[in-house]
DNA sequence: CGGACATTTGATGAGAATCAAAGCTGGTGG
DNA sequence: CCACCAGCTTTGATTCTCATCAAATGTCCG
C-alpha cells in the first residue's frame, strides 16, 4: 500500500470516478482502490486471455489498449489520458480482451470489478455513473466506427488530433498546445492507416498552416479548418 | 398493453435478459418491460436525439442502427437480431445518440431503463448481466476496429456472414443457411465499403463454392476457407 | 403491370498502401 | 558529457485495392 493517494487528495476527482459518489461516501470507494507503483514506458498494466479482476483509472501517463488478431496482426483499439478509465471490455468474458502498455511513465489506480458491483448496489449513482461510462466508450465506439468506415484519411488524422485536444481541456490543459504521447505508427495503426501517410498527412497541416508540428508536440493554428475539413464543396471553389 | 407475452413463454429468454434473473424474479423484470406493436419494414424505433429512456430487447425481426454525421452521411453501426438488446449508448447523454430502424416487421420489448437501473439495486445478477452485455458490446466493437482497420473487404465480408452465422445458431436456427434482413446498401455502410464491392464478393465467393447466394439467401458451403480467408499464400499458388 | 429500388457487371481512376531509403531523436553506456 | 545505435519519422517512387461512374438487369410491391 505504497503509494497511498485518496481520491479526495487526487486532482482527478473532479473528472474520475469520485464525481459519481458523494463526499460522505468517498471513502468507501477509497477503500476499495488499489494505487500500484509506477508503470515504465513499454511495461503491460495486463494482457488479453489474463483473468479479469479489476479495471483501471489512469492517474498519471498515458497508455494504449490493443487486440492481436489470429493471424499476428496488432490493432490498438484506443488510448487513455489520466482521469480515464480502462479494463471495461473484459467484463463479459472473466478475461481482458485486450492488451494495455504504457506509452510513458504512468500511474493507475486499479479497482476491483466485484467490489465495485458490491459497492455499485449501495451508491445508486456510482451504479448509474458506471453504465455511462460504459455508455459513452459505446457511443465513443460508433463515432470511431464511422471515421474509418467513411472518412478520410486527412480526416481521420483531424479528428483525432481535436479528441486529444478536447480530452487535454477536460483536465484543464491546454486545448491548443499539447504533446502527443503515442508514435506515428500508433496513431496510423489505430486509424486504420499506414505510418507514412500519417507523416504525409501532418506535413500537409504544417504546409497549410493548420498545425505546428515538432516532434510530437502539437500546436493548434487553425481549429475551424481542422474541424470542417476540407469536404465542403464551396469552399474548395474560393480556394 | 396489447400484446401481452409475459418472459416465462417467451422462446427467447434462454438468450434475453431474463437469463440473468432466477425464475422467483422474473415476475419483476417482467413488470417493467413494455411489448409494443410491430414495427412495419422502415418504422423507427427511436431517432438521434429522441430523449433516452429505454433500451430495447428484440422479439422478432430485425433492426439496424446507424448515426449521421455533421455532413449528412450515414453509417450504419449495427444490425439487431432477436434476443439482441439496443439502444445502450444513450444511457450516457440522455438522449439517443443513434437512430434504429426497422429492416423488416419487427416486434421488441421496451425496457425503461431507469425502472431497470432499480430493479439492478435489487437484483445483483441482473445488474451484473448488464455491465456484462454493454462489455460484450464494447468488445464486439473492438473486434469491428481491427476489421475495419486492418482488414480487406474480404475478409470484412466474410466476417459478417460469419457472425450472422453464429447469431443464429444462438438462436437455435440454422448456421449455414440464413435470409439476411438487410440490404447490400446496408452491409457496404456496415462494412465501409462500395456497394458493388460486396456484390462483387458475394459473386467471387460463389464462384470459388464457398457459399450460395440467392438474393438474400446464403448458404455456407465451405466455412473453413471463409474463416481462414485466403491468406495463405500457399494456397493462391495452388489456385 | 409498372415503377422504384436493389443488385450485378464492366470500365476507369484516385487515394492510400507498399517499397525503398534517407534523416532524425532520444535514451544508454562508456 | 558526449557518441552511438535502435527505433522513429520523413520523403519519394511505384503499385494495388477499392471507390466511382455508367448502365443493364432483376425483384418486390402496390
Amino acid at each position: 500500500m505504497s503509494h497511498h493517494v485518496s481520491c479526495n487528495d487526487c486532482s482527478l476527482s473532479p473528472i474520475c470516478l469520485p464525481l459519481a459518489v458523494a463526499p460522505a461516501q468517498l471513502d468507501q470507494l477509497d477503500r476499495i482502490i488499489h494505487r500500484g507503483r509506477p508503470l515504465k514506458r513499454g511495461d503491460h498494466l495486463f494482457r488479453a486471455a489474463d483473468g479479469f479482476d479489476s479495471v483501471y483509472a489512469v492517474r498519471s501517463g498515458a497508455l494504449k489498449t490493443y487486440v492481436v488478431s489470429d493471424d499476428g496482426e496488432e490493432q490498438v483499439t484506443g488510448f487513455y489520458l489520466p482521469g480515464e478509465v480502462l479494463g471495461m471490455d473484459g467484463i463479459s468474458t472473466a478475461h481482458h480482451v485486450s492488451n494495455a502498455k504504457a506509452l510513458e511513465t504512468a500511474t493507475v489506480c486499479e479497482i476491483p470489478f466485484s467490489q465495485l458491483e458490491t459497492l455499485s448496489q449501495q451508491i445508486p449513482s456510482l451504479q448509474h455513473h458506471f453504465f455511462r461510462l460504459m455508455s459513452n466508450e459505446i457511443r465513443a465506439d460508433r463515432e470511431l466506427h464511422m471515421l474509418l468506415g467513411k472518412k478520410s484519411a486527412e480526416d481521420r488524422v483531424a479528428s483525432l488530433l481535436l479528441s486529444l485536444s478536447a480530452r487535454n481541456q477536460r483536465r484543464g490543459l491546454s486545448d491548443n498546445i499539447f504533446r502527443l504521447p503515442m508514435s506515428r505508427y500508433d496513431i496510423a495503426n489505430y486509424l486504420g492507416m499506414a505510418v507514412e501517410t500519417v507523416s504525409r498527412i501532418f506535413t500537409r497541416f504544417q504546409q497549410q498552416n493548420w498545425l505546428r508540428v515538432t516532434g510530437r508536440e502539437i500546436e493548434i493554428l487553425d481549429r475551424a479548418r481542422l474541424c470542417g475539413q476540407n469536404h465542403d464543396p464551396a469552399l474548395e471553389l474560393t480556394q
